[in-house]
DNA sequence: GATGAATGAGTTTTCATTCAT
DNA sequence: AATGAATGAAAACTCATTCAT
């Protein structure tokens, strides 16, 4: 599991003492496992499996996440925390236009693994407003560091100033889900970067 | 129902005589029923709640399709016939450019109803060759609606000449996923569009 | 079909006018179709695939056996009354006791195709008291056929005479099953039937 | 239920750990309720109904055998297994002709509770071939404690040498078949077996 | 009378969730 | 806290039987 993966979220719930160390360490498995058979198998991945995975008892899963929703969204709120801390990285860099398309590239690729990703992530950017509680934070959070890259984009005239960061976002999750069914052909995952970053860019002035 | 809706499709199974009339009607009034229900709830909705909304008994249902997979696909392949069915109405338009835009906004727009549409659409678009069947052939038969409108706007220098109808159609279905979100939001639709037709638009020559 | 087939069952329904013609013909499709389905997959295949093999509706089906008991008892009375056709056939033999084990062999070799006849035969041949109708009737028609070739090999002291006809139809059934498992062994096939007559024969007279 | 039913069976499942004591009673509860009710429905019985009788739900039924098959085998191999364990009981008796029509007998007496049964052991005696799994090494195991009562039965010139364990397993199982019927009619049941072991006994020397 | 579409109770199986150990 | 067995409400699908055409 790469450094960043969901389990490493460092997003605190609020108002529960720290859990015991083994606890802990139940916590992160099964939200490792949780990350990886949504991906391949999408959230309709039985909980069952998900505990085999973890290796943790079926019910030791449901004492952390009340409901499988729950768990849903905390494996959600990982990928967001990912891509918000991906975001960050790159907001000091030197060239904001290619810090910009460099972190839509990843953002893209990342998302692409599986398209439920795409369609949470479109949807609660565009539709913050339907969220709570940990999701919502999450995305606020995502949102601000994506902006920050926006708007130095725009400022150096790398990107056209009428997106938005709602905008964007379901630009990233369309463009993921357009090159997710073309995971064994490159030529139209480049095709379709290219044709987003070429739609991205201001106009040429005459 | 708009016109072109599903359970119009005029795709005949071979070798099956015509349907009696009362039959007819129960197989339109399921094919109707499921398209509406698994826009909203995706294609896990139950084969019970589509009988209920058709007012069939659920043996009904599986008369007329043998298991749900089956009905999954017929909901599918009528809209793909609805699909093609409107690029073959715009082959002949005067302008090519306008007639290729025209009939992306509109497929875009039809798509984005629900993703489950979408997703299946770029699926089969791109990876036709793990189709059979109805689907196969009704993929085929829209990559060849498509690839006219699409070939004589690139004749007349309206769209670049990279672009194939592969990766088109995984664009459409990328755009109506981005939208899909936002169906609140006329702004995000507009944006969404103009950044993919945009990104369409041959490069300008020096 | 062969000659003595059930379709071909005299039994006439009590107080029905005869048949038209081609009702008279699909009823003895009927039959001889689920004659066939039934020794091969037993009394649970479908009244559907009945129908079909026998290439008339299903409705028409339940116009001829009001319910799917109705033609499991009707195949059952045409079996019987070709054993019992079999019987009487032998009945004037020169040699009783020849007479008796061929008929033997035959009843056993014709109740192997499939175990439902042997069992329905031993069941309705022990407990006659249960049934009634054509079934009784069949029956007991059965009964007194073999009674007389029984009759006749114990008055030649080719057969115990402790042996009486609901018992020597129970064997018969008995050996039928032994013998139906091994449709692939003749010689299991030999034994048995040879341990079968060995036992039936009288003592040996010091 | 007498001892050696089939929920005592003592046959362990490789390699899984013991039961907690409330899911072995459940196990128990369970294979107890499928061998009644088989008994009197035959394997066609539904699950739910077993379910019912054993007081589980019926998730805990399928907890415990995967699918409706797997309980059958079970039930069966129960059966199989009480059966050698009579047969090993009496291999060290002193008179091997007794021994072995005693456990005759038995054998047909227990068979004849179900056709079921029957069916399956006559089955899987003559065809061992076409099983695998528990059912095949309880029915090898099986035959081989028949064999050693056959076997000495036959040293002792009391059993025809020309019988072998498959042809002795179908001729219980017929046997039990044709008594089954007779479950009435003592009298029935006695002149079975007596024709049978008569059947079975080496031809007088002259 | 024949047809075959419609009905709906019943079947096996799955799975999120609860709770005794 | 962890375990994993138990629960029971669905879900997809079947099939004997009815009834409109």
């Amino acid at each position: 599991m790469s450094p960043g993966a969901p389990a490493a979220s460092g997003r605190d719930v609020q108002g529960s003492r720290p859990l015991r160390a083994d606890a802990q360490r139940n916590r992160t498995r099964i939200l490792d496992a949780a990350d990886a058979v949504f991906a391949v198998k999408g959230p309709t991945a039985s909980t069952e499996e998900i505990a085999q995975r973890a290796e943790v008892a079926i019910g030791t899963l449901f004492r952390h996440f009340p409901t499988k929703e729950a768990l849903v969204e905390a494996v959600f709120v990982g990928r967001l925390d990912a891509l918000a801390e991906q975001a960050r990285s790159l907001a000091g860099a030197a060239d904001p236009g290619a810090a910009f398309f460099a972190f839509l590239t990843e953002a893209v690729r990342q998302s692409t693994i599986k398209h439920t990703f795409a369609d949470a992530l479109a949807d609660a950017g565009v539709n913050l407003h339907a969220y709570e509680g940990t999701v919502a934070e999450a995305i606020r959070d995502l949102q601000q560091s994506i902006g920050e890259l926006l708007g130095r984009a725009q400022q150096a005239a790398r990107v056209r100033v009428d997106i938005d960061v709602r905008t964007l976002i379901a630009l990233i999750a369309g463009a993921a889900h357009a090159i997710g069914y073309a995971s064994q052909d490159p030529a139209i995952e480049r095709l379709v970067l290219s044709v987003t970053f070429d739609g991205l860019r201001p106009p040429v002035s005459p």
